[in-house]
DNA sequence: CTCAGTGTTCAGTG
DNA sequence: TCACTGAACACTGA
């Protein structure tokens, strides 16, 4: 689930309910494949009646900034997601950390709940573990973070600049998609999809890439993710037209896409759809 | 029962 | 040291 426009949308999320007000309550998993660098009782305290000053995010990074360091970090891994709680929702404390059942019926894991002075509540879970939370004192302080190419949301690079430092690279487009100290907040399907709609093959390599190669690449990546970030993320809502929802269509995804076969390949070492009569 | 998965990290190779 | 690859991580659903 989570690429870039999952996480800004959970980021959005955050900010509409937590930005401006106090947290009156704060709930960790007790969880320390969760908590990997940190506590959870610290991860509490530093949350507890702070106020919440913005929600930062870079790539599939984001943190709550806080009136005092350190501020909280997350990552929601494979499958994490961030809803807000409704009134009626029972209480963050009667789900304790154990797994529990979502509305639709699916497990997920409570990672974190968040209650604020007004009464706005928030939790984040996952299906997988994979996601974490830990303390830092700003992003740049991060390693990770630090590695991580301007976000592609907001400091989109030009075509030249990735030409650059493309043009050289003997791994495929696939793999150099999904790096993110070039391409911070793409993840798999977001680099199927940029390279079906560029007509670029996913295995064509750094150094087989002309400029006006990367142009199209670039123009098309930048469309997809301001695209699927105005839908809120909603991939039912995205354009018919999109690799995505032809890829993983039925258990295997469907064999064609507007007559033309689709292909999986392991590329980048990831599974990767693309359509050869497409894609050169 | 086995395997892949909308991600990141780290060991291993050349 | 750099560039790159593949497995591990953890759990679910097909």
């Amino acid at each position: 689930m989570p690429e870039l426009p999952e996480v800004e949308t959970v980021r959005r999320i955050l900010e509409r309910v937590l930005v401006g007000n106090k947290i009156v309550r704060a709930e960790i998993a007790d969880d320390e494949i969760v908590l990997k660098r940190t506590p959870k009782v610290q991860v509490e305290s530093a949350l507890v009646h702070k106020t919440v000053t913005n929600v930062g995010r870079i790539g599939k990074y984001f943190w709550l900034e806080l009136d005092s360091q350190p501020w909280v970090f997350a990552h929601l891994g494979m499958a994490g997601w961030v809803r807000e709680l409704g009134a009626s929702t029972i209480r963050l404390r009667e789900h304790g950390n154990a797994p529990f059942e979502d509305e639709n019926g699916n497990t997920r894991f409570l990672k974190m709940g968040l209650e604020t002075d007004q009464g706005g509540r928030v939790v984040m879970t996952d299906g997988r573990r994979l996601a974490r939370i830990w303390l830092c004192n700003q992003p740049m302080d991060d390693l990770a973070i630090s590695k991580l190419s301007p976000d592609w949301l907001t400091n989109p690079m030009d075509a030249a600049t990735v030409y650059a430092r493309i043009a050289k690279k003997a791994a495929p487009m696939k793999a150099i998609l999904l790096d993110q100290s070039l391409f911070a907040g793409v993840g798999n399907w977001i680099a199927d999809e940029a390279l079906y709609q560029a007509r670029i093959r996913p295995n064509r390599l750094g150094k087989e890439m002309s400029l006006s190669d990367t142009e199209a690449l670039i123009d098309n990546l930048v469309r997809i993710i301001q695209e699927a970030v105005d839908l809120g993320a909603d991939s039912e809502k995205f354009p018919k037209s999109w690799l995505f929802h032809y890829r993983w269509g039925g258990s295997k995804g469907d064999e064609l896409i507007g007559g033309r076969e689709i292909q999986r390949d392991q590329i980048g070492g990831r599974t990767t759809a693309w359509v050869p009569a497409v894609q050169v």
